[in-house]
DNA sequence: GATGAATGAGTGTTCATTCAT
DNA sequence: GATGAATGAACACTCATTCAT
């Protein structure tokens, strides 16, 4: 249903061995098991019993394509992050200024949100499985941000500022937002007011020089 | 009510009753216990021995005063929650104009984050623990900010705009910037450039009117 | 509701203390209570606390009067035993031969399960907490049997036979019937035609020398 | 159905699922452990780790092949009541008049006792751990007297009478014999007289038509 | 006489992980 | 590659009992 996106590298088991096809199916089965059963029951109360179950496969079995339950988490969470990115990304390539890329961003944000509840509810918690793993994500996710705003600033189409914390505040109101008008209220979509305001906030960060002029 | 900081309640025992001062006593330990170790080793690695142990007392007094692990985490939470929003008004109070008002509550907000990692550790990993809890931490807090900029926006001293949603964006904003050069930096408070930043952030999102005309 | 009947001795406390009367008021609270809980419960999900509750009285205060949770059951088996004991005698004794002093006992002990299960509930679990006493429950109600018994053979009014062995299996057919028609059936009393079959196997049991000649 | 000794279904983990032969010799280990261990410490101080401990397996074992302590517990009486019924069938299968039978059941009740107090000792305290099982148990024990007896009453041989009221009076009588002559007295079996007066009221409540006469 | 805070051993149960087949 | 039986440490929670006040 949600097919893998831009795998990093070819899948390997546990022990590193390179996987034959049956393998390679197997070990998918077992990562969207995870991924579903993390965002459904969160990282404790999930189980490799009910991973396992999910996937149709033996308990042992889990152990040849991943060599902990925290490895399993990892895997999840990076997939993830590769296809947050990837559809804001796309979202966004269609704006003309910089101000109209970050609201087709946060747009595309929400809307993934939206599709995949599992972000919120498996990265709000990583804190305690795999601090590394959940800094990298938030990592990877504010240098989107960061190197596009670091573009226009040096263009000259955005007042200059700085490019890291304006990318992490960004991603704090996202996140929140996201969390508030969707996770919590199981929307699909943010009101209307939300994105008005949200626009109304980008545009004056990001400050276009002229606009104040 | 709103945007008040209530006083908490009077303790009572995991069966309501009233307490000695010797239960009063106990109780607090408790509590304080709880806090530091679910800030260790979050929620689901603390457990009831660690808690008793670092209190200094028996396994079984826990339940004298708390129903359940969920329970104190519920009152460790609510106590939090309670002490940043007072750490908040204080460190605002003397602003003059609505966006110093901001200003001091951020840096009042990171100075409590620096001496109380605990808030971020325990709250954001809530959601599978105890969602009601968490929700409502966040709109309380929410609705510090919220108020306060209804009233400024009523006085006519900033911007008109979604307060709510402004309320939460701020909230976003402090959160991650927070996590980010506080809780992951170990730092005791945050570099100057993201306070300065922060500040144009605050002052353009208020957006003061006469300052932009 | 169920005054306690010719108590054996004086109530004392757990370290055989003469109790005042507050204390001996205080004492049958306890053990009223205890039957109450003991009946509803069982034994083992009986506790302390829920007996105490019951009472009205502090933990701590069980303990002035009773030793061990053992110690209030072995009072509440005997406290019952003398009660079933005198309601047979009383419901019996306007009998005028044996067989309808057999009758109209059966017919007393039915009555006293309806309106005290306990009886069964407590007696039935006791071999595992309390075997003495459950024991002497048994030899006491029995030698009731087999007293009367022993008299109504040396008057040559029923057969001869073996009235210890005869007394036993009277007390095993009352438990079987009294527990399948009256406490599984939660009924007032047991149905007509039970009582009819008792009355015919009584008759033929003691076979009432010149009956069958 | 009724009145037949049913061969026990094929066993299956606590998850239903069918067992390999190791697994079900594992099974079979912990079900004897059970059994001993009820019998000796009663419902409720049997401990998974002693059941397990007898077993020879580790604690989490047991929960592979039972849901919980309640379960093996039915699963215990359940099979000891396969057992009598058994036992008692194959005694008295060789009896000629119905009387005959019956006394030859009532010697192979007597002797399975003898073998397996557990018997007792686990049925006894069923009434809060089981009830439907403890129902169950005499249900189905009470049902091999009440058909033998109805046939026979149907046949002419014995008297007419209440078939089912007459097999729980039976089976009262087994009961408190056998718990006062066997289990208690640690014996083998009853003594003579014990015999004797059990055949005299066998006789007496078939009251065998001619008998009398 | 009464209280209620404190104790700590004990319970049933879960679960990540290992390993023989 | 896959299975599923086995492990054993760990957990939240209960409760009879003690004791200072």
């Amino acid at each position: 249903m949600r097919g893998r996106v831009e795998a990093s590298e070819a899948p390997t088991g546990a022990d590193g061995r390179t996987l034959s096809s049956r393998g390679t199916e197997t070990r998918g089965r077992l990562l969207e098991a995870a991924e579903q059963i993390f965002a459904d029951l969160g990282y404790h109360d999930a189980s490799i019993v009910k991973i396992t179950e999910a996937a149709g496969v033996a308990q042992g079995t889990f152990y040849l394509y991943f060599a902990s339950k925290k490895e399993v988490f990892d895997e999840v969470v990076k997939d993830l992050n590769v296809r947050v990115r990837h559809a804001m990304q796309e979202g966004a390539e269609r704006g003309r200024t910089r101000a109209e890329v970050e609201r087709l961003g946060f747009a595309a944000f929400f809307r993934f949100t939206a599709e995949h509840p599992a972000l919120y509810r498996i990265v709000r918690q990583a804190e305690f499985v795999s601090p590394e793993t959940m800094h990298l994500h938030y990592e990877r996710l504010s240098e989107g941000y960061a190197s596009g705003l670091q573009q226009a600033m040096d263009a000259g189409e955005v007042e200059r500022g700085d490019p890291e914390v304006l990318a992490w505040a960004l991603m704090g109101i996202g996140e929140l937002l996201g969390m508030r008008w969707i996770l919590w209220a199981g929307a699909d979509e943010v009101p209307e007011r939300v994105l008005a305001e949200v626009g109304r906030i980008i545009d004056c960060v990001l400050g276009a020089p002229g606009h104040e002029a």
